[in-house]
DNA sequence: CTATACTTGCAACAATGTTGCATAAATAAT
DNA sequence: ATTATTTATGCAACATTGTTGCAAGTATAG
């Protein structure tokens, strides 16, 4: 388990509590979070507005990554060490939502699958959004 | 080039003057549309709410279907014949998002490839969204 | 043509996200 | 350790997206 301060001292951005506290929420429940989630995590007497402002700041360093799902809602995510250069973020993992918990997981890295698309578009980049049940739902224990 | 009527018929929804415009603001464009976009394609007078009713009520008889890209934006797009039912979508094709010209587009359904998931979870659907270059932007005529 | 079922517009509300500006705090410099 | 500089925070204000309840209006079936 890794410490929010030096996570962030890694990054070169000052140390604040926001940060530390939704860093930390981010490490702890090893899922991809939503902005309501991130607020019901940390201190209530955060401003809205610095909420924000930090999970920008996050995503602009490449400490985090947002994942937009098939519900609308924006998640943030920790991008896995080295992967996230700043604005620069590699999207080589696929992003999987569990219909039953609801929660948001970057799968480690696999192959990857090749594409046909139509003559006369250039792909540059992709993104791969899979549904279903996560492992605690499949099995639980 | 179809009839926005017709088509609001074979869904059996009854036919009204916002739907008809919307309905023609995508056939037209050819291309996914935010609210944004759709609003500046109709007559002015309509009220949001019955915009987003409207939608929604396309969503749900199976005659668009959503789109939620990285950008964040929502964006609506006609579903191709018989692809969608109505609260089941057909989600096989993939989504094309240009850098140049910011269009969405639905691309025609191609052979798919297979994932590899970690083990333990369970697949039910994915969605593919690729950007890069459209065809017009590659290759201006 | 009339009855009815559905759609619309309006008012109100809630959530997300942004900006400008004064104050406060973190880090760098002395 | 103290001060100076740079950056972050909180507050007010605003914009956009999206929803609901309700009364009035309209499309369609009979
Ligand atoms: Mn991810
Ligand atoms: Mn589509
Ligand atoms: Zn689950
Ligand atoms: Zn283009």
């Amino acid at each position: 388990m890794k410490k929010p301060e030096t996570l962030l001292k890694r990054h070169h951005v000052r140390v604040t509590n926001i940060r530390k506290e939704i860093v930390a929420a981010l490490l702890e429940k090893e899922t991809a979070l939503s902005y309501r989630e991130i607020r019901d995590c940390i201190c209530e007497s955060h401003d809205r507005v610095t909420v924000y402002r930090t999970l920008n700041t996050f995503v602009n360093e490449g400490i985090m990554h947002t994942i937009s799902s098939a519900d609308g809602v924006v998640r943030y995510a920790l991008c896995s060490d080295g992967s996230c250069e700043p604005h620069h973020h590699d999207d080589r993992h696929i992003h999987f939502l569990c219909k039953k918990c609801g929660r948001t997981f970057c799968l480690p890295f696999r192959a990857q699958p090749d594409f046909e698309i139509p003559t006369g578009y250039k792909m540059d980049s992709f993104e791969i959004s899979v549904s279903g049940l996560c492992e605690n739902c499949l099995n639980p224990s």
